[in-house]
DNA sequence: CGCATTCCGTACCGAAGCGTATGGAGTCCG
DNA sequence: CGGACTCCATACGCTTCGGTACGGAATGCG
C-alpha cells in the first residue's frame, strides 16, 4: 500500500520519456528515437533511461502502445455519432487529417508507419489501428444508408486519401486548395 | 576525344552504385543508404565509393536525380494516351500503384518521401515529380470532358489514394479486395 | 540515526558510421 | 620500357550509438 505514491511517480517519469519520444518522432521522424538524444531532451542522461526502460526496444514498444491507445480512443470519440450525425462525423474525420491543423499528429502517424515498414511490432500496431479505423468509418457509412460493399470501399478510400494527401505538398497545385479539399471530401462522403 | 571510353566506364560504375542504393532503399528504407553497407553489396569497399562520389550527400542527390528522371519518363509514357484512351490511362495509373505488382517501385516511392521529410533536396524532388504527375493526370481527366475544377480534384484524389493505400494493409479488411479496389478506381475515374 | 530503496550521473566498452590518406594493382600511351 | 592515370583496398581517426557497471545523492522508514 505504501508503494502507491512511489509507483505513481515512477509511472509519471516513464510517461515523460514516452511523451518526449513521441514528440521527437513528430519532429524528426522514425530515426529520432535515440537514447542519448532523448535524454538530452529530457534534461537527464542515459542512466535515467536504462532505469525506466530495459532497452531501446522497450521504449519503442511503449511508444507504440501509447500511440495505439490514443488513436483508438480518438476513433471511438469521432465515431460516437448520434443517429443522423454520421455524415458530419465523416466530414470531421476527413478534416482532422487535412494537413494544416493537427500537423503533429500527422507527422507521428507517418513516422509510425515508417517504423512499421521495418519493425514487425509496429506493423502489427498499425494494422490493429487501421482495422478499427476502417471498421468504425464503415459503420458511419452504413449509418448513412449505404450498403456493405459501398461503405467498405468508401471507408478505405477515405483513409487512403487522408494519409496519401499528408504525404504530398500540393499548395501550388491549385489556386483554391480549400475548395479542392471540399470537392474531394464531398466526393468521398457521398 | 580519347577520354570517351574511359568516361563511359566511369559513368557505368557510378550508375551501378546508384542502382544498388536504390535497391537498398526499396528493401530497407531511407536509412539504408550507408556507405559501407552499400559497398559490401557492390562487392567492393569504401575506397571505391569515395572515388565515384564526393560524399554521402553526393550519392543521395544522384539517387534523387535518377529517381526523378525515371518517374518523369514513366509519367510521360502513361499520359501519352491517344484521344479516347484517357480513361484507360487513368485506370492504368491507378492499377500500377495497386500494391501487389510493382511493389519495389512503391517501396522506393515511400522511402524517398520519407527522406523528403528531413531533407530539403528530397522534398524539392518529390514536389517536382508530384507537380508533373498531378498535371498530367489532370489533363487526362480534362480529356475525358471534365471541367478544370473537377479534373484538378480527381487528379489529387487519385494520387493521394494510391500513395495512402500503399501505406496501409487491408488484406483482411474485406473479403474481396479486388472488387474493393475496382469500386474505388471507378469512383475516382468517374 | 542508520539502512534500504529510488533515481540518476559518470565512465567505459564494442560496434558502426563518415570521411581521409595512402599505397598498389592494372591499364593506357608515348 | 616507363611514366601517368584509373580504380580500389587498407588503415586510420573521429564521432555517435546502444548497453553495462558502478557510485552517489536524495528520500523514506524503522
Amino acid at each position: 500500500m505504501e508503494t502507491k505514491p512511489v509507483k505513481v511517480s515512477v509511472a509519471l517519469d516513464r510517461e515523460a520519456w514516452i511523451r518526449t519520444a513521441i514528440a521527437a518522432l513528430a519532429e524528426h521522424g522514425a530515426d529520432a528515437l535515440r537514447v542519448e538524444v532523448l535524454a538530452k531532451r529530457c534534461g537527464v542522461t542515459k542512466g535515467s533511461f536504462y532505469w525506466h526502460f530495459k532497452n531501446k526496444r522497450d521504449l519503442i514498444e511503449a511508444v507504440l502502445d501509447t500511440w495505439k491507445r490514443g488513436r483508438i480512443d480518438d476513433i471511438r470519440k469521432q465515431t460516437r455519432a448520434e443517429p443522423g450525425g454520421e455524415l458530419a462525423a465523416i466530414y470531421h474525420t476527413i478534416e482532422v487529417y487535412a494537413a494544416v491543423r493537427n500537423r503533429k499528429g500527422i507527422m507521428i502517424e507517418l513516422a509510425v508507419r515508417d517504423l512499421a515498414r521495418r519493425d514487425a511490432a509496429a506493423q502489427a500496431t498499425v494494422e490493429e489501428v487501421d482495422a478499427i479505423r476502417l471498421d468504425c468509418s464503415k459503420q458511419l457509412f452504413i449509418g448513412c444508408g449505404l450498403d456493405e460493399r459501398e461503405a467498405t470501399a468508401r471507408s478505405l478510400l477515405l483513409y487512403a486519401y487522408v494519409f496519401g494527401q499528408s504525404l504530398m505538398r500540393y499548395d501550388r497545385y491549385a489556386r483554391d486548395v480549400t475548395s479542392l479539399r471540399r470537392w474531394i471530401a464531398e466526393h468521398i462522403a457521398h
